[in-house]
DNA sequence: ATAATTTGCGCAAACGATGTCGGGAACGTT
DNA sequence: AACGTTCCCGACATCGTTTGCGCAAATTAT
């Protein structure tokens, strides 16, 4: 089946193309006839408006951009399905990019996003990302912006994040009350808000307990898998080593497991692990992992509505928040105490 | 920094449009100095060719379509990965589209690309595509389309597929000689290539051993997260219960391994659990999963260059073929012999 | 010196749709 | 009968870009 233009079911009608734009949408000054015509050759024809040429015109494209570092990472596919569930029945398309965590294709994406004309642009930024310029200009164009996990203080726009500080507390908590005094805290950029966040949180708990926070069981950085095993080996080297690592991240967690096994760390008789992370085989791992659990779909599901109510109702502003998503504790093996083990 | 249009620098320049086009484009008939001209100003000015524009006229949009049953799918994640790196650095963009298992929003993801200009079109078919009509239109329209990994014998199009009969094979062949002869086969949906192909590698190895292929050992589906339980429930009551499980997909085998763990089914004294699978973690799972692995990456970034080629050389046409890359049987402990565990 | 060719560039149409403007027909009003 | 309204509808410009055609000036050939 060809493709059919306005111009197909005008020369049909013998009538012109401006009468069958018209009959198509605005209904207000044609003929219910002419129109009932125009919607019947239509159907016939199977005439399906150009979204090329519509975006070219200006009007809205029905399409938003989603732009995140990676897809291949539990939390942001996860976060993609949520997004497409409320685009899709809301009659939108969902373009995805991803940056790479570069800053230079984050830009690059954005540009494309913008030149494509979608009605607005949903964010993670790449941790790269320091200067968010690029991201002001967006808004300067009135192009509707919800940032996401990974957002920046600098921008006035409606975010949504997990409850970091509140998960890193929990978990950090957790782990004093199970007995362990050393804590390792393994993380990604410093700049990123969800680093802050999970390190306050982290800190927050120490103070509570009376434990000093200690620079020197901090690591910072952005592991490629063969970097966190020279990580954990400098950490055991301590004077005085860790007896918990706490991680930040889906990839940092599984890194560290495998680095902790590789060396013969037997967990959680020697070391606690416990990590943020939306692993789904996360109890399926030798031994079941502890984890701080971001709703990722639903987190998606949010900044998309939110995104998509600003998009419709562009003229009264919507109100600029932050929504912020509670965070759950799931305590599996990796970080029991020893005399729980025994009871095994 | 708004946007520029070839108007603008025509204007700056006090020349026609037409002028800076053909200088843009390095057109012959162009005065070298007013090629240079136009060359600086558009730098100055930042200029970017309008993309929808292009489209609308027809031309290429240096965008290829990519339409996948889902993302969060270790082995899209990562095909995903290896078409991004190739088409990035070919200059092309990628318009990522969700069929979620369902041929009606395969079909609406089609029309989407094709309305959006997709310069080609790579796929892997939804579980419920048996009538590749809407497929056929796309070649019809002479739009390039490479088939990935869910392939249909239908269409006479480039396909890149992992070697699906050699991994069953080598997987099954397994099995049989670390004793086991009860071999269970839980797959996907049969009209699917893949599933053909993998059960055609199984029972082939059945038949080399001289062992009967019993259909009552067969499990066709497409398993949520909880059907794989009852299915397993269904096969251990069998007068002649299976020894071992050989799964076709990533979320089989972790949805078997759970379901046996679950029912205390030791793995691997009890059963034997293998599965075709990109799950990066299999080795930290409990017990560390043996797997056929796919180069779902290699997969991704061959079906990217073969559609690029294409695209790039329509004139006379590439030949067609269909790439087949082999896959890796890795053995691990959810395999091993009773024997071997007590080696240990 | 004149004719023929080449060179460099502009005009206008086209891609598909929308929207502004204005005009013809049919009606009602004095 | 002349005018004002209303109702429908078409001509045309527009979005940013490419492209066929044509035209003037510059160059070469005769």
């Amino acid at each position: 089946m060809e493709t059919f233009t306005i111009k197909d079911i005008a020369r049909e009608l013998g009538i012109s193309t401006s009468t069958v734009s018209r009959a198509l949408r605005g209904s207000y000054e044609i003929n219910p006839e002419t129109k009932r015509l125009v919607m019947e050759c239509a159907e016939r024809l199977n005439y399906r408006p150009n979204p090329i040429a519509l975006s070219l015109k200006g009007s809205a494209s029905r399409a938003i951009g989603v732009i995140l570092p990676q897809i291949a990472n539990y939390f942001f596919s996860q976060a993609i399905n949520g997004i497409e569930a409320i685009a899709y029945n809301r009659g939108y398309h969902v373009i995805i990019f991803q940056s790479q965590e570069s800053y230079e294709r984050e830009l690059a994406n954005v540009q494309q996003a913008m030149s494509r004309k979608v009605d607005g642009l949903l964010m993670s930024l790449s941790s790269e990302t320091a200067d968010v310029a690029h991201l002001q200009e967006v808004l300067d164009k009135n192009v509707p912006l919800v940032l996401f996990d990974r957002v920046s203080a600098e921008l006035h726009v409606t975010k949504v994040v997990a409850d970091n500080f509140g998960g890193a507390f929990a978990a950090t908590e957790h782990l004093i009350q199970s007995g362990r005094k050393r804590i390792a805290h393994l993380t990604i950029q410093p700049w990123l808000s969800i680093t802050q966040e999970r390190l306050a949180g982290y800190r927050a708990a120490l103070e509570k307990y009376g434990l000093e926070f200690d620079e020197s069981l901090m690591r910072y950085g952005s592991f490629g898998p063969d970097e966190v095993g020279p990580m954990v080996d400098d950490l055991m080297r301590l004077p005085s080593p860790p007896d918990a690592f706490f991680t930040a991240s889906d990839r940092l967690a599984v890194g560290c497991l495998q680095a902790l096994r590789q060396r013969n760390l037997h967990i959680p008789e020697d070391v606690s692990l416990i990590g943020f992370t939306n692993l789904n085989v996360a109890d399926l791992l030798a031994p079941p992992l502890s984890t701080v659990v971001q709703p990722a779909q639903e987190i998606g599901q949010l900044a998309a509505e939110r995104l998509i109510d600003q998009i419709e109702r562009k003229h009264r502003a919507l109100p600029i928040e932050t929504v912020k998503i509670p965070t759950e504790l799931i305590v599996r093996s990796s970080t029991m105490t020893n005399s729980e083990m025994v009871k095994l």
